[in-house]
DNA sequence: TTGTGCTGCTTTTTT
DNA sequence: AGCAGCACAA
């Protein structure tokens, strides 16, 4: 075999590949061909001998482990490729589960908590313990459960740790042990995971059964991780205990680019490595191929502002380019408009396509603006991330059914599809299945399956239609056995009534759901047809499930058509384009006023401005306004700390007074714009004056013009305070007051027994009985 | 039981 | 501003 791929590779890299047993950190900065050394790392190990299952290559997303696949298929046969154990950290564990998770007291078929099924299952719980819902919110809970679990601390650890049990008395919520205790205790009984459960599954089963641990060992001769740096405690464990015979491991990572310790990444991992790899031998690739000077040591300058990292300095060969350009702005919308131009016109004088166009931005708040003026420059984009294909409510609800069907203790599946399509059981009854459930132990469906029993609970039209709701599960169930994933779909579209149903609902949503739902049968077929010619065999229904279950938004790439892209920078991790605008680059927005207290976080936000500046290979703007509109308000704004930590030799400064700003205001007065409703805006905020909101809000709250002079009487109908009037739905009633300026004018009535209501003259068409 | 309006929340989010 | 959960009215 050839090894003429290693002539593609420079000193560092080369070694980095061909040595390849024993512990190994290899140190890969942004741009330094990460993806190269690592798929010629493993194309080196098939080339040597190693067996393809035998090598265990695990990769953050579904997509990066697809796209080196696909690369590796270039060097190498694609069979041996498909034989690697390569994916996420998450799909390559539940497949295991599925194998050995009956050890632990699972079955094959168990089901995959999202998100969204997983904090329902929280809010039940809570309502359960009949605990205020203002003191325990959900999002709060499930963030505090899931650090548990990625730190491997298991309901009666939680339940015992006393540091733990002060921290949740501090926050006034004592009683969260509880509820992780009954979540894991309901998940279990539904035989379900959620996404934290597969990984902490996994490191129980490792534990309990050394024999299991032993096995995996040996089949798993030779370990990758790629994007160490975020690494959970849970993951990191799974790696360390699964190369500890071996100990053939390779991680590759970058300590600047760890920017998930929000969600339990610990850059710890990659920062001691060596403390549990005495033997270590490390490779810092440290040579730049993607940007320009310019851009590498602009971004040189600010990470060295951290002090939690890896000592290294980026270099390259590229050319100087263009020096970095921070520009200010006037309002968020100016911004969009000002970058909306730039695009045009660093597409025409560098003859490049959209495609090489990204904008990026911390929150995806700030999209919209974006979007309002690509669209009005006609400049096609495209927007990453968002909401999954498969979180979308329609999609979900099929789902549902695919998953009771494979699993009837699914719980959450069949409280979703229950009454979709409406079949008149209610809330009222779906509290009470969950609540006999709970009580006896055992799951809605083993309720559902004893109706007979529940004559003193339910009314016998209830007990007949929740019949009728088990007959048509049992019977999908039945013709699951014969067809294949996608014609199992087909009928329980039309089984249900679903399409029928939605295919009458000509509203735009409607019409948008019906879409969704025949892109999913889509999907399901281009699922199954690529299966079926690979491995000749009818597509179940459980590898459709599977396939899904940890599928994200993320994962479908229309990357090569002529788009502009528009990400979060989170979601821009690991891409490269030859232009990049970074939008919002404020205090408080970035970094984010959470982070702002904690010098830590600072340093991740850091982090994450790094790797958004270090996206761009060639032109790169920083922007940023001097107000911005947050949840319906302006409010004033300030550039970043991190602009003024880039070396001012790198960077050009463009100030508002300058020409661009001008070519802004000369363009939002053009006639042929003139219906945007920016104007609208503009005129309500004086242009100049950048306290103006602050004045308007004076100006509402001023007692002269307000709510606070109780006026007399409304002059449009007549009616005053004192007034009799009578009222369609609440009758005969008092005038108390009346407030507010048409057609905002509001009436206090009283109506004895109705009580009092506040009512818009507009609309409540109250008749004067006696003034 | 179903439909509708009110209230409160809102960083990032590979799985 | 926009959404989702929830309480209340029809």
């Amino acid at each position: 075999m050839s090894d003429n791929y290693l002539l593609e590779l420079n000193e560092v890299q080369k070694e980095a590949v061909i040595n390849t047993d024993g512990p190994q950190l290899i140190i890969a900065g942004a741009g330094s061909g990460k993806t190269r050394v690592l798929t010629y790392k493993i194309v080196h190990l098939l080339n040597s001998g190693i067996k393809p299952s035998n090598i265990l290559a695990l990769t953050f997303t579904n997509k990066a482990a697809r796209e080196m696949k696909e690369r590796m298929a270039t060097l190498t046969e694609k069979k041996l490729v498909n034989q690697i154990w390569m994916g996420t950290f998450h799909s390559i564990f539940s497949k295991i589960l599925r194998i050995d998770g009956d050890f632990i007291g699972y079955p094959s078929n168990y089901t995959i908590y999202d998100a969204e099924d997983t904090k329902k299952q929280i809010r039940e719980i809570i309502k359960y313990l009949k605990l205020d819902p203002e003191q325990y919110p959900v999002n709060e809970i499930y963030s505090r459960i899931s650090k548990a679990k990625n730190n491997l601390v298991l309901p009666s650890a939680y339940q015992a740790n006393i540091e733990i049990q002060k921290q949740d008395i501090n926050l006034k919520r004592p009683e969260t042990s509880k509820i992780y205790a009954l979540y894991q205790q309901r998940c279990k009984k539904a035989s379900a995971m959620d996404f934290d459960d597969l990984l902490l599954n996994t490191n129980i089963l490792i534990r309990d059964f050394p024999e299991i641990l032993e096995k995996y060992q040996n089949i798993f001769k030779y370990i990758l991780v790629d994007e160490y740096q975020d690494t959970n405690y849970s993951q990191y464990l799974i790696i360390k205990k699964l190369s500890g015979l071996l100990q053939n491991i390779c991680v590759v990572g970058d300590d600047s680019q760890s920017i998930y310790a929000f969600r339990g990444a610990k850059i710890e991992n990659i920062l001691n490595f060596r403390n549990d790899f005495p033997e270590l031998k490390v490779y810092k690739l440290e040579k730049n191929y993607r940007s320009t000077k310019n851009i590498v040591y602009a971004a040189n300058s600010l990470i060295e502002k951290n002090k939690n990292r890896i000592p290294k300095t980026i270099f390259t060969d590229n050319k100087i380019g263009e020096k970095v350009k921070v520009v200010e702005q006037l309002t968020d919308r100016a911004e969009a408009y000002y970058v909306a131009k730039k695009i045009i016109k660093i597409k025409k004088e560098n003859n490049f396509t959209f495609y090489d166009f990204a904008i990026l931005y911390r929150t995806n708040a700030q999209s919209r603006a974006f979007e309002d003026a690509l669209r009005r420059f006609s400049i096609p984009y495209k927007i990453f991330g968002s909401i999954s294909f498969y979180q979308r409510a329609e999609i979900k609800n099929i789902v549902a059914y695919l998953r009771l069907v494979i699993n009837k203790n699914d719980d959450q599946a069949l409280q979703r599809i229950i009454n979709f399509p409406k079949r008149s059981i209610g809330g009222t009854t779906v509290d009470k299945l969950v609540a006999l459930a709970s009580s006896n132990n055992i799951t809605t469906w083993d309720v559902i399956l004893q109706t007979h029993k529940l004559g003193a609970v339910f009314n016998s039209r209830t007990i007949g239609l929740l019949n009728k709701f088990k007959n048509l599960i049992i019977s999908l169930t039945e013709k699951a056995k014969e067809l294949n994933a996608k014609e199992f779909v087909d009928f329980v579209l039309e089984k249900t009534g679903i399409k029928r149903s939605m295919a009458e609902d000509r509203s735009p949503e409607g019409i948008s759901k019906f879409e969704n739902i025949q892109e999913f049968t889509n999907a399901v077929q281009e699922y199954v047809d690529k299966k079926e010619t690979e491995e000749q065999e009818k597509v179940s229904l459980e590898n459709f499930l599977e396939e899904i279950a940890l599928a994200t938004d993320q994962d479908s790439d229309n990357a090569d058509t002529e788009k502009v892209s528009m990400m979060t920078i989170h979601a821009s991790k690991g891409l490269e384009f030859k232009a990049v605008f970074i939008g919002g680059v404020e205090e408080g927005l970035f970094p984010s006023f959470r982070s702002i207290t904690d010098p830590k976080e600072i340093e991740e936000e850091r982090r994450l401005f790094y790797v958004a500046i270090t996206r761009s290979e060639a032109e790169l703007f920083v922007t940023h306004t001097k107000q911005r509109m947050k949840w319906g308000r302006f409010q004033d704004a300030n550039p970043s700390r991190f602009i003024f930590e880039l070396d001012e030799n790198y960077v050009d400064f463009e100030y508002i007074n300058d020409d661009t700003s001008q070519d802004f205001e000369n363009f939002s007065n053009n006639s042929t714009f003139a219906k945007i409703n920016f104007i609208e805006n503009e005129s309500k905020q004086p242009k100049i004056d950048i306290h103006a909101p602050k004045k308007l809000k004076k100006i509402k709250s001023n007692p002269v013009l307000d709510t606070s002079e109780s006026r007399e009487k409304d002059d449009k109908t007549g009616i005053a305070v004192g007034m009799t009037v009578v009222h369609a739905k609440f009758g005969k009633g008092k005038v108390l007051k009346i407030e507010g300026v048409f057609p905002q004018t509001k009436a206090t009535v009283d109506f004895g027994d109705a009580g009092q209501k506040n009512l818009l003259l507009k609309f409540a068409q109250l008749k004067i009985i006696e003034s």
